[in-house]
DNA sequence: TTGAAAGCGGTACCAC
DNA sequence: GTGGTACCGCTTTCAA
């Protein structure tokens, strides 16, 4: 292995002078400097991390810890901070926390307590108390998007999407509106989930159309939208005019369900999901938009600034807004 | 920080002490040990990996390079991985190589260079020669996932996979059969994409059908199945009466398109995807079946013999087979 | 502006 | 069995 005493001894300067032309601290003149550089790329040296790391106490790495990958909005979500790590020059430590398994235990008990990360970005986590007084045991930065796992937190503001989706059917004269989502069987995305819901109940309330409002559990995935919407659809009474989907999964599997069912959308039932998933467009998903990519960019430049040390604020909720297709028409 | 000077002074044995006792190599007496076992759990002392790594030369961490994370068969392959590496103990890397980005050539030239990872996890790589010099420079164990990046590699045998959805549409007696994928305009998946066209025509061929195939390339997912379904279906002269999509997203794609032209499946049109993707069922997509979260555990599992030098073989492709599900009927 | 040397926190060889 | 000690590769005083 080549180290930096061999760049040394090609540039024939001491490893002190050679650590400073590479770390750019301190005094080295610029000659120096110039027969440095030129026998570490010679040589092709690259410093060995973990003397940095001890010599330094920093890792140069940061973890991400997320519930699961493959569900559209955490992959996307873990794309947008590799993103922006990518040209930081910082690893990225994948934790994959599924709510509920081993594998979330041995990484609050076990991985984390490493500390072999600079900085922790939370997705999703909604952690418990147990885990939360981990994050805090870490003494580095959290920052999370979704989910309130410490100060910083990146996210929509899940009452003001409700409200534009709602606005938005009610503009078109709907009143027999149903929520599907909130109270997942499996817990999962729990938090976020009942919010809406709540927000959903609000609303019907302060329009006086409480008794019009329905809801029905879902699994916040696409067959969970399909079982969720083929129950509502298939009961008796009269059936709701549109349907607000918790997030855009459920609002395709109600899709699904309502083809299935030989109703026609929007003719029979109008359709909202909120995300604007990559499906939205091909199923001509009316939806309320948001960009899990840049919100995990977004958490990963914070993070930078931990790290750095700085305090700069989060300038507000990410962004949402209604993206209008052909899920939704005239009640 | 709470070292392990500090576990030995606390037990009353040396440093040397303490670390034998706590790696089990070496003799300690069992009272030591006892001794030492117990300090470390009054102090919560946990190792710093960066030391280990110095002084043993070993990171206990892997590295995961992939594509993408956000296609169903890629998030699932790393949660495999990280499965098996989460009760391993070792730290999952995450190195997301966009084909063409310029994020890859960073991850090529510098991050990869740090080896900050005893192995490398390649999915779906499809490595240029630069880039699979890179690997050879590692001196690392490679192992990979679909796509060739090393001797190790684990995936299903396409030609196989397609022969089994074949033989399943010429057992119902179709024959104008058609091959949505091959060509990805984007170049990603090429070659496996590849493949599996290059195995559709020669058993067209040899069933003395050749005039009956039909083909049209499509990007690798529902979008791109959509479009290039529409395409087919559309097309003057005789409909095909059975389409094998290249994936089920693929073939999820086409499911719609043939709805929305009124077709219907499989009275129309008959259906087989190649994946069992999460959506598989609620579409009722016959399919050949493959495990991708098996398949990342698996090559973890490999990856493990090999950090710890062992050459055991890998024991044959990964499994397929056919799922039976509404979307294939007779001709 | 530069170099010697003392760590950083472990591991492992070697003598006792 | 156990302890002293020399590294692992780099950063960072501190003195020159």
């Amino acid at each position: 292995m080549t180290g930096i005493a061999d760049v040394a001894a090609l540039a024939g300067v001491s490893k002190a002078t050679a650590s400073r032309a590479l770390s750019g601290s301190g005094y080295v003149s610029s000659a120096a400097r110039e027969r440095v550089l030129d026998a570490v790329d010679r040589l092709g040296y690259v410093p060995a991390s973990n003397a940095v790391g001890l010599a330094t106490g920093r890792t140069r790495a940061v973890g991400v810890i997320i519930p699961y990958v493959h569900r559209w909005f955490f992959a996307a979500v873990l794309e947008g901070i590799q993103q922006v790590f990518l040209d930081s020059g910082d690893d990225l430590l994948l934790y994959n926390a599924m709510p509920g398994s081993v594998g979330r235990a041995l990484i609050f008990d076990d991985f984390l307590a490493r500390k072999r990360f600079d900085g922790l970005v939370a997705v999703g986590l909604e952690p418990d108390d147990a885990e939360l007084a981990r994050l805090g045991a870490l003494e580095r930065p959290v920052v999370s998007v979704v989910g309130e796992a410490g100060p910083d937190v990146i996210a929509i503001d899940d009452v003001a999407a409700v409200t534009i989706a709602f606005e938005h059917l009610r503009a078109l004269g709907h009143e027999r509106i149903a929520f599907l989502g909130g109270g997942d069987p499996s817990r999962h995305w729990a938090r976020v989930d009942r919010r809406r819901l709540e927000a959903f109940q609000a609303l019907m309330r302060d329009a006086g159309l409480e008794s019009a409002a329905r809801h029905v559990p879902s699994a916040v995935d696409v067959a969970g939208g399909f079982a969720a919407a083929t129950r509502l659809l298939t009961a008796p009474g009269p059936r709701p005019t549109a349907i607000i989907g918790t997030c855009d999964e459920v609002a395709i599997g109600a899709a699904l369900a309502a083809r299935g069912l030989g109703l026609s959308v929007p003719g029979d039932v109008s359709l909202v999901g909120i995300d604007d998933h990559e499906l939205a467009v091909t199923f001509g998903l009316t939806t309320v938009k948001q960009s899990p990519f840049e919100q995990g960019a977004r958490a990963a430049r914070v993070m930078l600034e931990r790290i750095a040390g700085r305090e700069s604020l989060i300038e507000g909720p990410a962004e949402c807004g209604l993206v209008l297709r052909t899920s939704t028409g005239p009640a």
